[in-house]
DNA sequence: GTCTATAGAGTGATAGAC
DNA sequence: GTCTATCACTCTATAGAC
């Protein structure tokens, strides 16, 4: 994190995109905000996409760091510790999560890498729930598809929790109701020694 | 319905707006699709904003024509028969459910009904799992909090379920994953008497 | 009701001096 | 690296003829 001019024109771009949407800032307003000439910005950045380009590598590689400190056997553990950070990156960049809609439209690349990384948060928590069933915590399927869907829904409600609250008028992030939520889906399907386990193991954010 | 110029206007414009999104179309181009000239629309619609509303107000009332039309008893069998209705509307005005953070920002009184909509939707449905506590066929609550997160969470699927299919690049709506989600989240609050009454009631759409 | 024409305010992007 | 100046374009909204 330098102090370089491309830096702050991206750091402020970013706070701008977040505060107005990213239809509703332009490049002549962030040169302004940074304090430098709109030639100059197009020195650094050649248009509005390397710049939105360039927010959402960032952001990518902050997920991919947070995902790749994960233990080698998944487990609900895993899932319970990364879901503080990566809500906090969601909320650092949230105007690519609540224009979600408007960036897919405009930025084919981009949607293709978040389309993914997608899919592949599903089959991870889906991985997690099968491991689990695996190893004796988790009862077998109870209804056809229904781990499946637990999968889908545990995403749904860590994607959509930022844009949940900002159409209901919630200005603070609240962490703690996610993870209740998410919580009240996984223990009806905790067999007794899954319930045991998870008694002890959850410190820092425990289960009520 | 009528054939008026106004309602053709209209009708164009949701149909613009849900191709391509509301920043994305000019009041230009809606008079051009209609065959009218730009004047003309103006003299119909004062400017985008009045285009907007009154698709919106449209939408309200076909929503509130499906959830007037609710049994006096508030049971679960009232949401199992509206899911379909409401996810259709939905699907027909999807403009202002994929754009909803862009549309909150643009239009504060828009936000204001929505979020009335919002909030009621939630409390309709804790109304629902309340008066099945009382009439004996759903457990009493088993964690604190967890009956009210229920609500919200069945609130998301169905609010969140188009955005959902849309940024994962499912054009189809699928009506019958939603409901089989929301299943999986009732089902285990279930009494022995609530899992009797469900049989033989949901003839239409079937709890499988 | 419907049209043409245009005012007026934005925008993204670029050329060229320093 | 940074600047000024400007081109070429798009949009909304309105004035006024028919």
């Amino acid at each position: 994190m330098s102090n370089s001019t491309k830096d702050r024109i991206l750091n402020t771009a970013i706070r701008l995109f977040n505060e107005r949407g990213m239809a509703a800032v332009s490049l002549r307003e962030i040169a302004a905000e940074v304090g430098i000439s709109p030639g100059n910005l197009a020195y650094h950045f050649k248009n509005q996409d390397a710049l939105i380009e360039e927010a959402f590598h960032r952001m990518q590689a902050e997920r991919d760091a947070i995902l790749s400190g994960v233990q080698q056997i998944p487990s609900f553990e895993n899932i319970n510790e990364q879901i503080p950070p990566l809500l906090d990156i969601a909320q650092r960049y949230r105007f690519l999560h609540l224009d979600t809609v408007h960036l897919f439209r405009t930025y084919p690349e981009i949607a293709e890498l978040q389309r993914s990384y997608f899919e592949n948060s599903i089959a991870y928590v889906r991985a997690v729930i099968d491991h689990s069933v695996g190893a004796g915590t988790f009862r077998p399927e109870p209804r056809a598809g229904q781990y499946q869907r637990l999968a889908h829904t545990v995403w749904m409600l860590m994607t959509f929790w930022l844009e949940q609250q900002a159409v209901r008028g919630r200005k603070q992030l609240d962490v703690e109701s996610v993870r209740q939520t998410i919580w009240d889906l996984v223990l009806p399907n905790l067999t007794e020694k899954g319930k045991k386990q998870i008694k002890g193991v959850y410190a820092r954010f425990p289960v009520h």
